[in-house]
DNA sequence: CTGAAAGCGCTAACAT
DNA sequence: ATGTTAGCGCTTTCAG
């Protein structure tokens, strides 16, 4: 392994010169910063990470905890923050909560001592403040960013990326009204989910906006994923309930609904309508193809990235979403 | 923050000692043990992990590197890698190449000044050997272990666990001919990935094996996604190509082709049956459900793990898949 | 503008 | 069984 030395010693400067060009930090000759690079060049060396994480007391990745990677409102988004951090040249450690708060616990008390930039904490599942706010406060008091998204923290003093769900969801009900498609149903999670409380009170604004009742058997709270969409889609249509149609709290649950409703000969559009929520990667080839709303995960991503670099320090940013209409409804 | 010499001073006993109680090397008498341990609890201890790594010569993370982390089959993978790897207390990085082979130069350059234990390599797009060959062995010199997932390195010396591709494209598309649905038609990527490549014999394989001609007017050689496969069927299609089935090179494929016969008012499977490959999570919920190929995510990040922890080197591993009956064909 | 030197926190010889 | 010590590779005062 080539150190700095090697460097220094080839460019016929000290260690420190070769650090400083490396650094930008620090004035350096013409002619040293020259003799400095090229023999950078020549010897092929790179920087050891540990060394100058161990030095500098904090390393060059951003831990991001994502509630389940294998949905693909995760891994989009994923995908998007590693783009964006390393643009700024930080590296991406990945950690998968499962949705486990015990998980979460965990690995925020590792955090400090693998010296992390900063953390972003990507999930809907309800947090426990009580356990969890300390360590993050923590976290923050030692100097690392900490963000949350998708998930509204900012009272706790996280600095939230979100998007909009309520006043989405309120919009999206009230077209598939203006539609005359009411009844409407609610299929979606509710406890355990914030965002998922947030979804439904759109849902709830629309419907009593438009001067109906609220009607406790058309909202399901399941789970979140096809199979939960299914069964209770498949329950409330065997017990003969009117609906004209559904609105999903998850581009998932609204695929099992479909499954469901045409697992019974009936037909969507025309039967009952169906809306997802967070237009994932499928959602434009099955059919009918799935009306929802949009996700900007290469926003967020720019968002969180900045915030990182201390460039934005909004304690709360809000990204709108649209509707895409497609054949579901 | 504490360190190891806190710990020390309260439990009486000096820094090697704690760093030996610690890493579980070395003798350590009980009682000194168990006051290191006390000590460790009181100041809750946690070594930094930067100044282990510099010490020791390798961090304890591992390098993922994915092509395209939004696709299910790799975010999938992810997923049980990460779980795999937490579970011999190592760390994940992860790198999307999004199908670059410059990004996963530049990538592995900066392995190893980044101290990574290991890399693992998860892409099927084809990996120009002469620029990146060398950088993986140099890597194996200097210590790291680096496997391949998923494509087939080992006759260059790179440990692989990859799936049985061709056999089990040969043998979905046998099942598809012995129920009379001849001619099968090919929807897949050959130019560009190796494994591509690989189901495409196994496709030509059972053609030709069933007594059939292979015609080239029903190979499809398309990128990876939903799109492509829609638009390569719907060509076809309004061609007035003759084919009774088509077997996908990927389940996105196979979604496009779905949508493109439902689009022209041909069922599946009745007039088309359709084969895809990868058991994506949403693939058991569409309508018709899609019979596919399996994946054993957890197998793989299994075999893995036990590589890099070097209880397991053979050069090559090869996980069987088996056809998922539903729907489609 | 540049170099010398200290030291980040840890571990592994080497002593005892 | 335990302590002393050197030093991993880097950055950052501090002098000059």
């Amino acid at each position: 392994m080539t150190t700095v030395l090697d460097v220094a010693r080839r460019a016929g400067v000290s260690s420190a010169t070769v650090s400083r060009v490396l650094s930008g930090k620090g004035n350096v000759g013409e002619e040293a910063r020259r003799r400095v690079l090229d023999a950078v060049r020549e010897l092929d060396f790179q920087p050891n990470r540990m060394a100058q994480g161990l030095r500098r007391g904090r390393g060059n990745a951003v831990g991001l905890l994502v509630g389940d990677i294998e949905q693909n409102v995760y891994s989009a988004l994923t995908k998007h923050v590693q783009t964006a951090l390393g643009e700024i040249g930080l590296d991406l450690m990945l950690y998968n909560l499962d949705h486990s708060a015990e998980r979460l616990r965990t690995m925020l008390e590792a955090a400090p001592a693998m010296g992390l930039r900063g953390v972003a904490l990507a999930t809907t599942d309800i947090i426990p403040m009580a356990t969890i706010g300390p360590l993050l406060r923590g976290l923050q008091a030692g100097g690392m960013s900490v963000v949350s998204i998708g998930q509204r923290l900012h009272k706790d003093g996280i600095p939230s990326i979100v998007y909009e769900e309520r006043a989405a969801a309120r919009r999206a009900v009230a077209y598939l009204l203006e539609g005359g498609r009411s009844p409407v149903a609610y299929l979606g999670r509710l406890t355990g989910s914030a965002v998922g409380t947030d979804r439904y009170r759109g849902y709830a604004a629309a419907v009593t906006g438009a001067g109906q009742a609220l009607r406790r058997e058309l909202v399901w709270d399941v789970a979140y994923r096809f199979a939960a969409g299914y069964e209770a889609t498949s329950r409330a249509l065997d017990a003969g309930l009117d609906f004209r149609a559904i609105q999903c709290g998850s581009d998932e649950l609204a695929l099992g609904a479909l499954a469901a409703i045409r697992d019974r000969g009936r037909a969507v559009p025309d039967d009952i309508a169906v809306i997802g929520f967070g237009n994932l990667d499928w959602g434009g080839h099955v059919r009918p193809a799935l009306t929802t709303l949009s996700v900007h995960p290469a926003t967020v991503a720019g968002h969180m990235a900045r915030m990182l670099a201390g460039d934005e320090t909004k304690l709360l940013t809000v990204i709108p979403r649209t509707l895409v209409r497609r054949g579901s409804a």
